[in-house]
DNA sequence: CTGAAAGCGCTAACAA
DNA sequence: TTGTTAGCGCTTTCAG
């Protein structure tokens, strides 16, 4: 295999200099169109690429992207990712990726790799925004960041990518508690990071708001581990005292529920009316498909990619908050509740 | 900011050159256990940590493997990503991910960029076996290869990873058959590549063993977009010679297939069995549970990864070609055909 | 508009 | 065991 022609066999072909090359290939207007023309032809006949580790050498930019996700098999997730992946991709980025399983200490190496790399830029989801060594890792990356449905503590600069959870969440207990129901249930994952609490809180404020009796609404934390929300959604439903109307967060516990209610003969929506959040997927494969709370992960992860593109072209503006939204889509799960 | 302390400094602070610093970083065995105990303290006095840019042009290697995928969003796609993912960041890889969205004139895109940016080698799935200009790129990357789930022409030197579609796919019809089903359905995707060609020869064999009429049996392809799966689902439900049991590829044609039943009032199972092929997030949701053709995406994912490693660490061996195993998992979706 | 010179941070080859 | 020298491919002065 013949080695790779660099910039000097450019030069040398087209009987110019180094410097005249490289003018050419980063679009200098400097050069005469006659001259440019000649190491166009040069560059075509020897099948000449740049070489990005040598350009990165000087310029310490690499045109290359972190993206950490907690964990890429979570449709959300790899939707996001592969969104702002493309949008990156047409300015030239590539995005290295790299997956937490919502571990502190995998997050933390990491971002240290991703510093050794000298990424210009890195969109994340924390994996927990309490941490402070976390934010600290953040805040010393010394490039442009892109927080994704996260809050960090104001002293890490950075852009920050929301979605409107309250207001979906506000409209789901509203329609709940017209059908009816009393009791309700919300399923949550991590209340380390921001969406699970803003949910939770809009969740205790719009059921009080409803005058439901705080006492009779339950708040259940399953971790995210891959076992699990089959047994919280068993302990739940297997109670006299259980809700009449569960809100999931997420495909894993959505399906939960789904099973649990199975095993335990409990009927959708005779018995029990389920609203999954982010769970497109499991939603759509149940009888009845199932309410779901839905954002656009595409639209999210294009915003991410705009902003840090922003970033990346130097353009200056304070850092930005965009709260994108969420909408509850109605689908047969959910009816009056059935007295008791 | 302060400037990134660079090899230079490390080395005045401990009092040595940068060679002794050099070697101490790469771990070379020829330093005094003294020496090396210096240039350690003075990296961590200075938060040293090498620059992958200029190491990269000195040894013209990356450390970083390339992986691309037709679609983030497809489970298994993003399940062997990550996995893979995991296991080249224990070994200091780091990957850059792209995806082809099933497109060859896109996938050729990320090639040209995977090889400007000199990736050390590259992980993927392509999205056409046919495309002789695909393989002729695969080719020319002049870096080790895994190939993921198919076939390319032999001129490619690479390492596959392929998965036992025909014994699962034989295994499903015999199942299909003893229950009495004499007319079987196949939903497939995109039959330019190897798993979806291979499960159809399988089907076709195995129909054919089983004695049921070739002229009962259909095979349908439904290209990878969005939309598509419901409409061609209700064409093949909603006629008079329909399948009794119907083996839906992928969660987008499953889900396909348990709307289109719904929407016709087709019962699963009593009017309709129904198998599912790497769809367990759909088959899990739906009532009853889907019965599936399932892989474990974590070995695949990791099984590319170790071959990769090995290629990397110039291990001689030739091509390698690894088959894992797929199996049935069978769930209560599927009954001894009705009669008609 | 074009080129000569210098140097980014690192490591291979050789020398001491 | 340690250091000197040279140069990877590119871009950034600064001169012409």
């Amino acid at each position: 295999m013949r080695r790779r022609p660099t910039i000097k066999d450019v030069a040398r072909e087209a009987r110019v200099s180094t410097v005249t090359v490289s003018r050419v290939v980063n679009g200098s207007p400097r050069v005469e169109p006659q001259t440019r023309t000649r190491v166009e032809q040069a560059m075509r006949a020897l099948g000449y690429s740049p070489n990005l580790a040598a350009r990165s050498m000087r310029t310490s930019l690499t045109r290359t992207v972190g993206f950490l996700v907690p964990d890429l098999t979570n449709y959300p997730n790899a939707a996001v990712a592969q969104a702002a992946e493309r949008r990156l991709a047409e300015q030239g980025y590539a995005v290295l990726l790299a997956s937490s399983d919502h571990r502190v200490d995998r997050e933390l190496r990491v971002l240290e790799v991703l510093r050794a790399r000298q990424v210009d830029g890195v969109v994340l989801y924390v994996c927990d925004e309490q941490s402070p060594e976390l934010a600290a890792a953040v805040a010393d990356l010394g490039v442009p960041i892109v927080v994704l449905d996260r809050e960090l503590s104001t002293a890490v600069e950075a852009d920050f990518v929301l979605s409107d959870h309250a207001g979906a969440m506000g409209e789901t207990v509203r329609y709940l508690s017209l059908l009816g129901h009393r009791h309700l249930a919300l399923l949550l994952t991590d209340l380390r990071i921001r969406p699970v609490a803003e949910r939770r809180r809009a969740f205790e404020a719009a059921a009080a708001a409803a005058g439901l009796d705080p006492a009779g609404q339950s708040v259940l934390q399953v971790p995210p581990a891959p076992a699990g929300a089959v047994p919280a959604a068993l302990t739940l439903l297997d109670d006299p005292s259980r809700p009449t109307a569960v809100i999931a967060e997420g495909s894993r516990l959505l399906r939960g529920v789904l099973l649990a209610a199975r095993a335990l003969g409990r009927r959708i929506p005779e018995d029990l009316s389920v609203v999954g959040i982010d769970a497109e997927d499991v939603a759509s494969a149940a009888t009845p498909e199932i309410t779901c709370i839905l954002r656009d992960f595409g639209e999210i992860g294009r915003t991410a990619a705009e902003l840090m593109l922003h970033r990346l072209a130097g353009r200056p503006a304070g850092p930005q908050r965009l709260v994108l939204p969420s909408r509850v889509v109605l689908n047969g799960s959910c009816v009056p509740s059935p007295a008791r």
